[in-house]
DNA sequence: CGACTCTTTGAACATGTTCAACAAGCGTGG
DNA sequence: CCACGCTTGTTGAACATGTTCAAAGAGTCG
């Protein structure tokens, strides 16, 4: 069987910031890029996993649906996170991307190769497969016992911790993309941001993709 | 950073049934057996993960809790399953016998040791884990997006084809544990199976903690 | 400015929860 | 072997959270 980090929740794979031991390793040889518009996909489940990828720039979403079109958006990846590693053959998710992204695309052999020696990629990728497994749990925690007003709590605070510029987080992605990660509808996910403004926890400035996270201490409380 | 199965939804990991690719090796050589009872703990979260297990007899759950108590269940492991590797010094779930239950129990060290060459056992952990992360990611679908009857039906299905003597489920867990596992409370846990039996597609003998799949087509068809 | 998309808000509705009671199994001990 | 008590599972009714359907505001881009 070959080696894989499918991506379930785990974005900050490995993304410096976060993975001070892991870090500072210049990008292998060769490596090809490729510039993805908004919403192109980059591959749909089934496809042959014939490469994984490093976000350089912009934003990911990898999912899955449901015959009627239902959809779980299982993780967004950001610049420095690793995606699209796969256990099979194939891809057992979609990914696409969900802003204008630069990706470093690496061959599916380059890992294998690599897995060999207990090389520092090899690491990586093991590395990744933890904390996506990591984020996993924590997810279907999310999704199985927590409310509303807690999932987008959750998953402010997450975004903070992996965007953040001092309590500012921009979103790349729309309440859809938010409502299908954390289970709720578009609805739900507006209204419970309103109510969180309404109490003064946070601010949603004039365009409504950058929050202003006013009262993180608040947000930790209502994490439950 | 070390290595580490953490045991999201993965219980099939390495069940021989299941894996033929990794299957007739002997367990090494001296691998100690502790047996527990129904409801004894095995280790909690934090506990420092100096041991991994593979389950030989009974069933094992793994979850975690939030501060208020709400419980969720990432997943059960049944004979031949491995569960209780984790990325870091710590276990990040709890895990504990759901009936009387024999585990084989491997030193965290063996692993480690194992994992330099590229052995058997080190392809049988990553193999654990993209196993797990896949589990996960079939999960985290359920959570978010099924109906209380689809999850139901899933799980139905699952079970069967982990434990299946030929259509007829013997449920080693109560109805709590299900809706721990399933993000749902026991009362729509037992509705939802009484429905389905209304419905002729399952059966529920006496003692209720038998189930017969009597239309798998059926449950399928719910499993959306 | 106008068309479009995205987001918010409202109101009715539904699924699943909560609270409560009852039934059924199981084990213990008389 | 039955009675008792406890735990587990089922059922009912009221309730709540989040959904669905509908419409109106805002932002963006041509």
């Amino acid at each position: 069987m070959q080696l894989a980090l499918a991506s379930a929740g785990l974005a900050p794979a490995l993304n410096p910031r976060l993975v001070p031991a892991a870090m500072p390793r210049p990008e292998p040889r060769t490596v090809a890029r490729r510039t993805f518009e908004a919403d192109e996909e980059i591959y749909t489940e089934g496809d042959r996993a014939a490469h994984f990828y490093r976000v350089v720039s912009g934003a990911v979403r990898t999912y899955r649906l449901l015959s009627d079109g239902r959809r779980q958006i299982d993780g967004f990846h950001f610049p420095g996170d690793i995606f699209g590693i796969e256990a099979g053959d194939e891809h057992r998710l979609s990914a696409d991307a969900v802003t204008g992204s630069v990706l470093a695309v690496h061959r599916r052999s380059d890992r294998d190769a690599l897995a060999q020696d207990a090389g520092a990629l090899a690491r990586d990728v093991v590395d990744s497969m933890m904390r996506a497994l990591g984020r996993a749990q924590d997810h279907m925690m999310l999704l199985g016992r927590k409310s509303a007003k807690e999932r987008i709590a959750s998953f402010l605070l997450g975004l903070a911790e992996r965007l953040d510029a001092a309590g500012v987080v921009d979103l790349p992605m729309s309440r859809i993309d938010i409502a299908d990660h954390l289970g709720l509808t578009v609805e739900s996910v507006s209204r419970s941001l309103t109510q969180l403004e309404r109490a003064g926890i946070i601010e949603l400035p004039a365009h409504r993709r950058t929050v202003v996270l006013r009262d993180k201490a608040a947000l930790r409380r209502l994490d439950a």
